[in-house]
Parts: C-alpha cells; structure tokens; sequence
DNA sequence: AGCGTCCTTGTTATCGTTTTCATGTGCGTC
DNA sequence: GACGCACATGAAAACGATAACAAGGACGCT
C-alpha cells in the first residue's frame, strides 16, 4: 500500500480511499492510484483492515456441521454458502463428528479469527461455552438439533411428527408388527423420531416388541445386520421404520442380501435419498428440506449481525411424507432433495 | 489483553508468553495470567496476530470446488479438512458453480483474507490471476481437472483410461452398439471420459454412431429425456456408458420411466453412488476416490506451505470398475464410496 | 478584500498482537 | 568483591490498514 502511495503520488489514506471507493477523490487522482494498484498487484490486506474497524462486521461467518461429507449437511453447507455471499460474507467451515470436545475447539478458533457469527449443528452435550461467545458478542444460530443451555435462534424439523405420520402410514396400510431400527438416541433427532414412532404406536394401541427394537445403529453394515438379525425372529414384523437414511440403506441391504426374505418387511425411513424411487420396491420415505434449513438459518444470522436484538426465535419446519410403496410407479416429479437447491422448499415452511 | 496484563500486573508482553505458552515465564506469573485470562473471558485475536507475524503462515486455507453440495465434491471437502485441523488450519470454502467469474471472486476473497494457499477445482477458462497469486506466494494445488495457464501440483483421477475400461467392458460383454451419454463436453473430466469411450470402440473397430452420442445434459430430468429419445431410434443401443452420476441416475430413470422398454439395454456409468448396488438391475460404475483426492491434495499443499519448492508434481489417480451387470449378487462388502473416509482408498493410488 | 464553505488531500493515532532489544536481579566463580 | 551469565520481565516499534481530524485551495458572497 505504501508502494502504490509512493508510486501514484499520494498519501496512503487516498489509496484506501481509493479501494474502498470512497467518495471524495479527483477521477484523475484515483485513476492514477488505480494504474498503480495494477502495476504493482496490490491487493487489500483484509486482516489489517478487520483489525482496524473494530466493531464492523468482519464479513465472515463459522458453519459448523455434523459431518460435510454427509449429503444431508453438504446441501445446508452449499445454502448457507450462497446466502454468506450474498451478504459479502466468506464461511468457515468445520465438522464436529459428534465430539463435543472437537465442537468446542473448533468453535474456539472460529472466534479467536473473529467471525461475526456461527451456524452450528451441536452434539449432545452442554453449550455453555456458546453462551460465553455469545456475550462476548458472536451471534449465534443453532441448526438441526436443539443446543443445550443456550439461548439462540433455532431452525428445526418436526422429526417426531415426520416419523408419527410415517408410522401410521404402515399401520393404515395394515401393519401390525413393526419393527424399529434406530441409530445412536443419544442424538436428539433420533430420539424425536423413535418418540414419534412411539406416539403412532401407542395411538393405534399397539405395543411394540421390545425385540423388535434396535437402537444405536451406526453404520450401514450394522443396520444391515440388525435387520437381518430382526427379520430371524420367530415373528417378524411385517413393516420397518428406520431412523435416518443410513440405516434405511443398510435395512435395505439386509432385506436384499442372500439368505435373507427379499421384501420380506415393508420399509419406510426417515430422510430422503437419491435413488429412493428407483428401488424395487421403492422406498417410503420422511424427507427433510436441508437446503431450506440452511437458507433459513442464514438468514436469521445475517439478521441478527445487521443488529436485529429481539428474543430467540425457534423456527420448526415441516417433514414430507413421500408415499413411494412396493411396486408402485414413482411420481413423475422428482424427490424434494433435487429441487431443494433453489429455495422453492421454503414454501414448506 | 490490555485488561488481562493490568489484573495480573505484568506486562502485555508477558501475556502474549503464556498464551503462546513461550518459555522463560516463571510459573507463578504465568499463573497469575492464566487466572485473569479465565476471569476475563479473553481470546487471543488471531486477525491481529496474523497480521503483526507476517511472513509465519496465517493458519488458514481456501478451498474452492465447484459445487459443495455435490456429494463427489462434499467428501472431497471433509478430506481436506481434516488434513487441515491435522495442521491447525481452518478451511475457507466456496462454490464456484461453474463459473469463471465466481470463481476469481471467491479466489480474490480468499487471498485477501491472506490464506496461506488454496486447493482449486478449476472451472474451465485461463487461470492466470491463480498465477498471480502464487507471484505474491499463495501456494495453490489443483484438483480434478488441470488449470489452464497455470503451474501448480495437480491431482487428477485416470478418466480416460476409466471409461475406456468401462466400455471395453460392455464390448467384451459382447455389446457392439453403444449409446455415450454426457454432460456438457466443456468440462474437461467429461471430454475425457468421451475420449476413453471413442478410444475403447475404435480399438474394437466399432464406429460410434452420431445418433447414439448425446452431448450437454446438465441434470438427471435432461439425461432421462436423452436416454428416452436415445431408446426410441429406429436400432436402439444395446448399451450405454453415462458420463457422470447424474446422467447415470437420469439414464435410469428413463430406462425405467413409464412408456420405456425397461431395462432394455446395459448401463455402466462413470461415479460411484449410493445404492448403484442395490438397483435391479444393479449398476456397473467407474469409481473415483474423492476422499483420497482431498487427502492427496492437502498434503501437497502443506509441504508447499512447509516450504517445498521443487517442481510442480502432477498425480493420477486411477478408478477402479465394479462391475455389477444384470441380476448380479452384489459383493458383500460395500463400494468404495463408502470406505473412502477413512483414507483406504489411498491404496489404491 | 475578507470570510465562510465545500472539496480534495494529508497527518496522526489507533486496532491487538508479536518482535526486538533493553533492563534488572540473583548467582556462581575467580 | 567484581565480573559474567542466565533468567524473568518490560518498553517501544512494527504489522497494514482505517478513523478522526486538520490543512490548503477554489469559489461565492457580502
């Protein structure tokens, strides 16, 4: 910056003048400045300028998810990632992997850079140390799962009616015995949903068999075992509800794999998955709107950085029932997660 | 900081030691600190800190792909970052959609935030400002597909020896009209693909006919039409190679599409995806190792970073076929896909 | 002519940290 | 007892930019 001073004959206020096109400076000083700039490559030092204005906004933002290799926070990354730019914002991104330890690091040095706020899909566990950024002046919006001990803006799906509606999708279809294959309930999206599965259950008086639930499901080869393990009952159930879409692929190979009663059960899972409609049968699913999730999200963020000061808000956003059935031709349309990306879900809201 | 040194009556330079935790603090005084550092919530602020330690690496990377939702691209995001956290980096993403433009915005962005270097999947078009950059010492690493115009490692996947094989495949299966249908053929990794499939059918005297080669199909609903329309010549293909998932994943819906002969000819396509074994029938693709990509790349770009200066490298990874075809038993153990987090598939390099 | 005003430009202080060098203190040694 | 040395600590400058204020000139008005 001295450099492009010195060369363009002016003082370094000008320069930054200049490149902050501010008003105020002769056509003929700033075209001379800006000759300057090329010559040299000069290019804004935008910590220094951060360092400066204190009290600006630092245009960036900390996401903080799950896991990005999961399509599910993939799509929330890539809508929070539209909206930042938008806003001029650059994003931070991290994945917890479900430890609270590596959550709290992470949060930690997306402030020690000075974010002007965090997006952050928390794991179980206490969130003071939010809280504690929070007063120092991040904002904060939560993501997917209720944060604990943490008062912040808060953008959810309603996974216990998503499963409820789901369940009594197979029990209106006849069903009587079904089953339930769960991942870690420790997460709070899970126990909402076998919460659901429940509700639906206890509504239609039918008393699961406490054989025929699994929980803690991690992988899709554990689901696959679990639901052959379940399918060798003396009496199997004649319907699944899984609790997310790893599980749901894993039942499926399962369901599919040699020794096991192809098609045996039916299934219906929680989360959308590409392919869904194609199997065959093909799978009822809960689809959730991540896309959505994150544009909402965003927005509340870049509110509340603008100076919006009003008490949390909790938004909850609807699941969809995606009725596919053994045998049954796919609708034309495609799933809700290939046209999420443009925003259209937020009408779901 | 300021606050810190007065509580604990030392100086900011003595503040600064323990924080850093620098030698030659006797553990009293670095007790006392410690002691006001809790009471006062501080965090050290890196911005500054970057900025007084010029010439130090800043800690912080971009990583710019072409769209972060995109599954291929999302696990290839997760690799690199947690390369990065192995070394204390934070990771600044962005989308480039495709577009020139964006892109050199998003770069711009990045290097003015002063990050020590940048892994780039480049979109098609001159990358002489990445040039630039690298001139005022950003370290760059490309991915996917080399950059134009600009010298830096690279780290490629074998396309075109991946869809030769592909093809030979189908030829050997004794197929000798094949359909290619592709995406837009300005992309290099496509244009790859496209000559490992004309390579692979001259080899086996095949002369492609231009009616059975379908260029440009941006989404699943295209490629579904294309493969439709492709079905209804007068002498359909016996087979078709798709160029990427998702003219794989559109191929099938045409195949299966109501009014389609279904699953009248063969299918292999290039991209693993989820469930490629689990349709009926299930799928033969040409799988990359994104995961180890990211992995590979990382690590080029942090011994540049460490102060490697030889020449650019560029590393080709190969694919790997898994061939599925008709009715076949799916292998028991996963696709990579699925493995590909934990690094194994660096194996395969 | 004198004065106030607008407009362009420059001077200086400052952001929060680290670096460099200087200072003071205690201790062992000849 | 003086010297050198190691050690703990502090003072001041610097990193690259912006904010606040000041200065000089042109202009119009009385």
């Amino acid at each position: 910056m001295r450099d492009v001073a010195r060369i363009a004959g002016v003082s370094l206020v000008t320069v930054s003048r200049v490149v902050n096109g501010a008003p105020g400076v002769l056509p003929e000083t700033a075209a001379r400045v800006e000759h300057a700039i090329q010559q040299l490559g000069y290019q804004r030092n935008d910590m220094a300028r951060n360092l400066r204005r204190k009290g600006q906004p630092s245009q960036t933002i900390g996401l903080l998810v799950d896991d990005l290799a999961n399509p599910f926070f993939a799509m929330l990354a890539r809508a929070v990632e539209d909206a930042a730019r938008v806003h001029g914002c650059v994003v931070l991104i991290g994945s917890s992997n479900d430890s609270l330890t590596r959550e709290r690091e992470v949060v930690s040095t997306f402030c020690a850079r000075r974010v002007d706020g965090l997006i952050v899909v928390p794991v179980a566990g206490s969130h003071r140390f939010l809280a504690d950024q929070q007063a120092m002046g991040v904002k904060v919006v939560i993501v997917d799962r209720p944060g604990d001990s943490v008062a912040a803006d808060t953008v959810l799906v309603d996974n216990r009616r998503g499963a409820h509606e789901a369940v009594r999708h197979l029990i209106d279809q006849g069903h009587q015995r079904i089953g339930y294959l769960g991942d870690r309930d420790d997460i709070w999206t899970i126990r909402e949903r076998f919460a659901g599965y429940l509700g639906a259950c206890a509504e239609a008086a039918l008393l699961p068999d406490p054989a025929l639930v699994i929980h803690g499901l991690r992988s899709r080869a554990a689901a696959a075992d679990a639901a052959v393990a379940m399918m060798s009952h003396p009496d199997p159930p004649t319907a699944i509800f899984a609790s997310n879409d790893l599980v749901t692929m894993g039942t499926i190979d399962g369901l599919r794999g040699p020794g096991s009663r192809h098609g045996s059960a039916a299934l219906v899972g929680f989360d959308e998955f590409v392919l869904a409609d194609k199997l065959n049968p093909s799978v009822t699913v809960v689809a959730q709107d991540p896309s959505a999730m994150g544009t909402i999200a965003a927005q509340m963020l870049f509110d509340r950085i603008a100076g919006d000061t009003s008490p949390p808000r909790q938004i909850v956003l609807p699941t969809r029932l995606i009725i596919r059935g053994s045998g049954e031709i796919a609708p034309a349309d495609g799933p809700v997660i290939s046209t999420a990306r443009n925003g259209k879900g937020l009408t779901d809201a």
